[in-house]
DNA sequence: TTGCGGTATGATAGCGCTAACAGTTCGGGT
DNA sequence: ACCCGAACTGTTAGCGCTATCATACCGCAA
């Protein structure tokens, strides 16, 4: 096996000149079009292997005007919600000539508008971006790309071509329902201090407005940001019990800082869910380990993944338009932390 | 505002029409390059953001044959410890033109060889890559690649270019080191079956070493494969107990599961750290939210992304050659469940 | 006047690949 | 013998941008 000098970088031209073909046959084999010769197949292959030749896809694209990329748009990685999301993505895109670019935006809108600037400047064939949220630009961007975009997570509100998720308003209706329901009456929140997360926001409102229907207000809540989320959990969970001994329900942005309250109050003895009921949001596997099953609704990451991958590798195979909708439901999974009636 | 078939892709030319200059003048412009004058400037990104312009930097980067993406491969982005390396990578590419593409493994050498493969077509200006381990045709691209390559998280072999991590041997050595000298004698090991795992391999590998130099040998060990780790950990923490009740110390592979089995303990009353020792591995921040603080030591994650990518923007602004590596040296944490001399 | 250095802009030639079309060969039907 | 189409391979012309060099213009010293 000959070695070349490895600062040349290698073209198509140098396997076509060891194989004795031209470039555009060499072109042809290694991406299994055309009709070649099995003969001329194995000859090219066998240059192209002992010269380790891996071919540029930066010609190959600006020469075909296809880029076989799908840009993924999250707030963070750091959660264990995103990277799900990511995993039914990958699924049904590992089926597809397809790949996912993943860009994340740390819940900032500009940084968002910059990531997708980036994104869409390498010409994806399609884009997946959380929430419906976004900046004027990054909206007249989108509009202008011209390919496939799923906005996920969120469907409440107006999406620009389509959409995946569930509506976190009512998510938030549904859980107060399920507590009022419960006979709890001394209802706290505890969120994370995050003015950019729509859907946290959305649920809360969706939760309020249903208690307001039962003549109920939130009797206390506390916000946090950055840090363990087991541990804020279970610090906020303390505050918010000696401030307002009287409460009787937490209801929790997110299933890590509930359990860290779960901790707490097991771990001092309180009835759950006698005296308190807990619940969450997020239905995250870690709460399977937990001594108690916490009280959550499941955001359906998994399938919100693949759908919006299956909308995109649709319309990136017929050319068709997209603009539909797909509405999901969470299913409130009521764990040992909400009393049964 | 005119507005434009939103059909055909706005090139350079459009920019450079609507602007009444050259193309080349609207790239200088658009990439602050070159002298071009106040007015031209203005004029140039005005008609640019009317249009909603956003550059091709595929044919960019074919021109200038510069593309400024650095590709990082890693295992996973599910257990809470990639995502933390990704962080510190972020945090040092922020203040460069490098920007990081992710590509993930599965812990799979085979996803592992294509994950490259697909990257190196993308011909980047870097590449990080968790492990030491990789096929031979791996090997090979990489040493083709002709670009920076930093391996990551371990350095127990030989580094391809250069490395930063830790010594996962060494970390295992010193693990057992420290439950010998607590007094604990019958010790278990709690892991992964996960052959392709080379690094809790050879934490085992130190850490069953350490054991042998003392005359001690592992008196039990039970391995898992998927599912909730936490769940996990409690399941295999109780099959451990009833199997061989006389253990004294139980070394989980990773902090999630020992939290598992941490929580399990605690319940059903064992004497932690007095009758039974626990400790895992990773550092995670989960572990600061649990009742007890597990054992534990810091496997560097934040450091050894951001040295990572330092090595990488480092060669890449100053052409200069790698082959550092850099050892970092873990902390061991013995928090609440080794007990003290 | 000529010439010179600096600034601002344009023209030209690719980057490495692929789409589209143009051969070439070969076997078989008429 | 001829033609025809299928199977294979090659030629040409870009894709949208940037490196490089050429040009135009300005003011000012010689």
């Amino acid at each position: 096996m000959p070695s070349y000098d490895p600062k040349r970088p290698l073209t198509l031209r140098d396997v076509s000149e060891a194989s004795g073909v031209s470039e555009m046959t060499v072109s042809r084999v290694l991406r299994n079009r055309g009709d070649v010769s099995v003969t001329t197949r194995e000859k090219v292959l066998k240059a192209a292997r002992s010269l380790g030749y891996v071919p540029n896809k930066i010609a190959g694209a600006l020469a075909s005007q296809r880029v076989n990329l799908v840009g993924v748009v999250i707030p963070s990685l750091s959660n264990m919600v995103f990277p799900e999301v990511m995993t039914g993505i990958s699924e049904v895109l590992d089926g597809t000539v397809l790949q996912p670019v993943v860009g994340v935006t740390n819940y900032s809108p500009d940084r968002e508008e910059s990531v997708l600037y980036e994104m869409l400047s390498w010409r994806p064939s399609g884009l997946i971006i959380a929430g419906l949220e976004h900046t004027d630009a990054s909206h007249a961007m989108l509009a202008q790309a011209g390919v496939p975009i799923v906005e996920i997570m969120d469907i409440d509100g107006t999406p620009l071509d389509s959409a995946v998720g569930i509506s976190h308003r009512r998510a938030g209706r549904q859980m107060a329902e399920a507590i009022v329901a419960a006979g709890y009456r001394s209802i706290a929140f505890l969120g994370t201090q995050m003015p950019n997360d729509h859907r946290a926001r959305k649920r809360l409102e969706g939760f309020e407005e249903e208690l307001a229907r039962n003549g109920l207000t939130l009797i206390d809540r506390e916000f946090y940001s950055g840090g363990s989320a087991l541990l804020k959990g279970r610090e906020m969970t303390e505050a918010i019990l000696k401030r307002t001994p009287t409460v009787d329900f937490l209801y929790y942005s997110n299933d890590m800082i509930g359990a860290g309250g779960l901790l707490y109050c097991l771990e001092n003895g309180l009835d759950v869910p006698g005296k308190i009921g807990l619940a969450g949001f997020n239905g995250v596997e870690l709460l399977d380990g937990l001594p108690r099953k916490l009280a959550t609704m499941d955001a359906c990451r998994l399938e919100i993944g693949r759908r919006a991958a299956e909308i995109i590798s649709g319309q990136h195979a017929s050319g068709a338009a997209g603009g539909a909708v797909i509405e999901l439901f969470p299913i409130l999974q009521p764990g040992d932390t909400i009393r049964k009636r």
